[in-house]
RNA sequence: GCGAAAGUGGCGGAAUCGGCAGACGCGCUGGACUUAGGAUCCAGUCCCGCAAGGGGUGGGGGUUCAACUCCCCCCUUUCGCACCA
């Protein structure tokens, strides 16, 4: 056979690869070790395409190539199989999605290993096998089992000292108060302290696919599967603590090797802010309010507020004297005791109206500011003045307090709600001069447009706008003055913020608030408890029981399943259907669900783990995934972690990395880690765009229906020339290309090249037929340089030569350049350049007639990580009987980079004109010297004097001239 | 609206530190071999120009002997977030 047959070739090296367990790494050794991941893929029914693969052959290639440079690789593979699509599917036809995984699962598995991977399959795990699900269940209760105590000191691995550690449940200190309260107080009060929790809280319930679904899961009040309505309900749900670790959520980024665009977007979605919580007193200003403020005063801020006060959040406490109403959410509960007689049927209204209103609608509304006055009054504690409390949709009730003083006159959002209601708005920050004159040129304009009646003013001013009448227009500006100032009317007989800016006067308000007892320091965050449970068949479930009273209805109190029953499996069952209640479909295993222990009944929980909670942790069960004792052996986790590179697409850069790092410190904080994070190195690959071909009646035209010819795509029936969008992959779009197609034409060796030809790893690029082409010309070339064609035996080209000499000097430069580049590329993974270095080697060393076998060993060597099956057949060709996968990657030789002689251009006013040929070692004078009788630089200079030179040795020299005055 | 990233030939892209813009590949043009070419090989291919030469990295300005690269303003595209007090 002696042309190139990639799907011989690659056939026989994977059944070799696989009989000798080539990639199978050990869990010890004197080897550097190298932890190299992928992020696994869900099963589904499609299959791969050509996008799939790219972080895959990424992440082989750099693996391929660090075994030849000494590393002891870990390389796995697995499967996220739990999810909602099986269970669709088994809705739909009655086959169970165990089945339906299964299938899909061994269609994955054939794709991935026709690409030739170098998977250690020995580790090939499903986070649906019964053994990974048990491991899942036990770090659930792991959670259950922990509290959060923020006080707590450490030492971090790097000697840092820290606050703040998830600690074992039992050591939760118990106030006597409580204790007093019996056992039953007892356990209510460890369950409002553990990680996994349960909470009544509103979720989204999609009554067409019969589950709740997460914010995530929800597009603009409507299902992200299957486009169904979906409504807010209140439901028992697990949660899990989060928020606990906010803010090492956010410390920890500092050390990782991630890309800092994802960094960024991690801070954002935890949205850390600080600001100080105030109290305001509810009712008029008078005698109760005196009395209030002096106890106030004298016991100090409470941890509650209180019956007679509104606790609000706000970032901006320096601003509490521009406070002129205050808002809360439609949901606070405050709102019943506010609400004055008359309102009460307005105010239900509106808050029936909050509730029912689409996420979609409001957010087209938003802008619009709607709400109501609740008749209700409190009192501002920085003025005594009288303020309204209203209820507004724009107030949040789960951000903050769920309550905040309206400052229109430094809140952007507050400014509208003010103007649309004719609330009054006060300036209390003295704007900069800078914000100043943009109002100015606003209101310039507005001179020229429009001039508007406001009675008591002039409108637009006549004087600029300034310090001197800011306060008489504060509430005419479009814009509220959101950023740093200056105080100013802000002061009362205790505290003055007037003249000081921003930042002091945070200060200062926040040392009176203290003293007064009404307000303290406080910090928040945007990042929300993580809603655990999923109403649903196809996941794991939530190892708890329910314990029963003598009626069989649950008591309230809950018991962890004992870590000697896990796993809990599911039941079997026949029926998916939703029930059309929140329960989910496992409420319909009566039997299941049954559990007597120690002569009590129980009920199981019923719902199930979404399905992040099995890729929360894979890349740790990878360490020792066969362990039936425990989740992973501590000795292996050690070796092994962290993981050195993870590669996937960046639409996990917030939730899944974000519950994996989570689950990692509550690990590390109960001792079953030894890093602080899982994920040491963090790369995104881009996604790969396919070609979209329409008809001229812009309809899409499927694949099946193009015939590709004569460089264009034409309808198969019409004969129409179509035209190409370059697009996502989609299958509405028709324009997805399976992995299997350019397999099965041009083999796995040119398809992964290609992939990792077409740009760098990670930026969007377009997959192109054509362009394939020429990846698998290249290797065809390749092949040609190093095995004769024309013989129908295996065997050399005889241009190829074994000699004891040295090869000639040119051939060692070529060749150690080559080896330097490459080298050099694969590390910072940038493929695409690596396969041009190899290009040009493969076109310089075919047109040599004499080609030493010395250079040809060197470059099967490195173009063994990129396409390993023509190369581990090449080396076979070369006389080698090991395979080549652990053959020593070849070391560059200084001596050959570096040129005797180098051309170094000679520009002349920063424009080339000439070359010169000169020893690389040539100092700044002999470059000059030589420069200078360069005949073309020479001739340019006619006419001119020389002004300046400007010689950089090595590169080049650049001339500055300027023409002679005659 | 806020935040981030990116704009280079007909196309994908290269230029590691401010030092020869367009490596490598696709496509295209011409040629060789050939019964044939959608195989292979050779030559050419940023734009204008016969040439000399001139212009050129989204647009405008700036710093510098020298700018794809640094700074300022603007435009476009993509991604993320979405009333977070």
């Amino acid at each position: 056979m002696p042309a190139y047959d990639p799907h011989a070739i690659e056939a026989k090296w994977q059944e070799y690869w696989e009989r000798n367990r080539t990639f199978c790494a050990e869990d010890a050794g004197s080897k550097p070790k190298l932890y190299v991941l992928d992020m696994f893929p869900y099963p589904s029914g499609e299959g791969l395409h050509v996008g799939h693969p790219e972080g895959y052959s990424a992440t082989d290639i750099y693996c391929r190539f660090k075994r030849m440079k000494g590393y002891n690789v870990l390389h796995p593979m697995g499967y996220d199989a739990f999810g909602l699509p099986a269970e669709q599917y088994a809705i739909g036809t009655g086959t169970h999605p165990r089945v339906t995984t299964e299938k899909n699962i061994s269609n994955i598995r054939r794709q991935i290993k026709r690409l030739g991977f170098s998977y250690d399959w020995d580790r090939e795990l499903a986070t649906t096998d019964p053994e990974y699900v048990r491991w899942t269940q036990w770090i659930f209760l792991l959670l259950f089992e922990t509290w959060y105590d923020p006080e707590y000191e450490w030492m971090d691995p790097g000697g840092k000292k820290r606050t703040g550690k998830g600690r074992p449940i039992r050591e939760l200190p118990i106030p006597a108060a409580v204790y007093a309260g019996g056992e039953e107080a007892v356990c209510r009060y460890r369950d409002s302290f553990r990680l996994a929790y349960q909470a009544e809280s509103p979720v989204n319930w999609c009554a067409a696919l019969g589950t709740v679904l997460a914010d995530e899961e929800v597009i603009n009040g409507r299902s992200e599967r299957g486009d169904h309505p979906v409504e807010r309900i209140p439901l028992r749900q697990w949660m899990l603590r989060i928020t606990a670790y906010a803010d090492r959520l956010i410390e920890d980024l500092e050390s990782l090797q991630w890309p800092e665009p994802i960094k960024e977007m991690q801070k954002n979605w935890v949205g850390r802010s600080r600001g100080a919580e105030v109290d305001f007193y509810i009712g008029i200003p008078g005698a109760g309010y005196v009395k209030w403020a002096a106890e106030r005063k004298k016991a100090g801020f409470p941890g509650e507020p209180g019956p007679d006060a509104i606790r609000i959040y706000t970032t901006r406490p320096d601003t509490l004297f521009g406070a002129t109403y205050m808002v809360l959410a439609p949901e606070h509960p405050l709102v019943d005791v506010l609400t004055a007689g008359n309102r009460r049927n307005e105010v239900e209204e509106y808050r029936k109206y909050a509730s029912t209103v689409s996420e979609e609608d409001r957010i087209a509304g938003r802008g619009e500011k709607t709400g109501v006055f609740t008749g209700g009054h409190a009192v501002n504690p920085a003025n005594g003045e009288k303020i309204p409390v209203w209820i507004a949709d724009y107030v949040l009730i789960s951000y903050g307090t769920g309550a905040i003083m309206a400052v229109p006159g430094h809140d952007q959002r507050d400014l509208e709600f003010a103007r649309t209601f004719r609330l009054p708005v006060r300036a209390v920050v003295m704007p900069t001069d800078e914000w100043f004159r943009r109002m100015q040129s606003y209101l310039d304009r507005l001179h020229d447009i429009l001039t508007v009646e406001v009675p008591d003013k002039e409108w637009p001013p006549r004087d600029p706008i300034g310090p001197g009448n800011y306060k008489d227009y504060v509430d005419l500006l479009p814009e509220a003055f959101t950023e740093d100032g200056e105080g100013t009317q802000s002061a009362n007989s205790a505290v003055s913020l007037n003249g000081l800016p921003t930042p002091q006067a945070k200060e200062k308000i926040a040392g009176w608030l203290a003293e007064a007892g009404i307000g303290r320091p406080a910090v928040k965050y945007k990042l929300r408890d993580w809603l655990f449970s999923r109403q649903r068949y196809w996941g794991e479930p939530i190892p708890i029981l329910h314990a029963l009273n003598a009626d069989g209805e649950p008591d309230g109190t809950i018991q962890a399943v004992g870590e000697d029953e896990l796993p809990v499996l599911l039941p079997e069952m026949d029926d998916f259907k939703p029930t059309g209640r929140p329960g989910g479909p496992l409420e319909k295993a009566t039997e299941w669900i049954r559990v007597r222990k120690s002569g009590r009944e129980f009920a199981r929980e019923t719902n199930t783990m979404p399905q992040w909670a099995g890729s929360c942790w894979y890349y740790l069960r990878f360490c020792d995934p066969r362990n039936r004792d425990r989740a992973w052996d501590s000795e292996k986790e050690k070796y092994w972690m962290p993981v050195d590179l993870y590669v996937g697409g960046a639409e996990h850069a917030v939730l899944h990395l974000l519950y994996s790092r989570f689950w990692h410190k509550v690990l590390y904080d109960r001792g079953h880690v030894s890093t602080l994070e899982p994920f040491q190195k963090l790369v995104n690959q881009g996604m790969i765009l396919s070609t979209t071909y329409r008809n001229s009646r812009d309809r899409i035209v499927p694949y099946s229906k193009i015939d590709f010819r004569d460089g264009g795509a034409f309808h198969q029936e019409t004969g129409e020339e179509l035209a190409g969008v370059i697009e996502k992959m989609s299958k509405s779009r028709g324009n997805v290309i399976p992995v299997d197609a350019p397999v099965g034409q041009y083999g796995a060796d040119t398809t992964r090249l290609y992939e990792m030809f077409i740009g760098p790893l990670e930026s969007t690029k377009p997959w192109s037929m054509q362009g394939v082409e020429g990846i698998h010309r290249f290797l065809n070339r390749s092949w040609r340089m190093i095995v004769d064609e024309s013989s129908d035996r295996l065997r050399l080209n005889p241009a190829v030569f074994e000699s004891d000499a040295p090869a000639a000097e040119e051939h060692l430069r070529v060749l150690h350049r080559t080896i330097d580049s490459v080298s050099g590329d694969l590390e910072n993974l940038s493929f695409n350049t690596a396969i041009s270095r190899l290009m040009e080697f493969v076109n310089y060393f075919t047109a040599q007639e004499a080609r030493p076998l010395s250079c040809m060993e060197p470059f099967v060597l490195m173009l063994s990580p990129l396409a390993p099956h023509i190369s581990e057949e090449l080396w076979r060709v070369l006389g080698h009987e090991e395979a080549i996968a652990y053959a020593p990657w070849p070391d560059p030789d200084p001596r050959y980079i570096q040129e005797s002689a180098l051309q170094i251009p000679v520009q002349i006013n920063g424009r080339v004109r000439g070359r010169i040929t000169v020893p690389a070692d040539a100092d700044e004078k002999t470059l000059e010297r030589a420069a200078l009788q360069d005949p073309k630089v020479k001739k340019h200079l006619e006419g001119h004097s020389i002004r300046k030179t400007i010689v950089i040795p090595k590169k080049m020299i650049n001339i500055v001239a300027a023409p002679e005055k005659n």
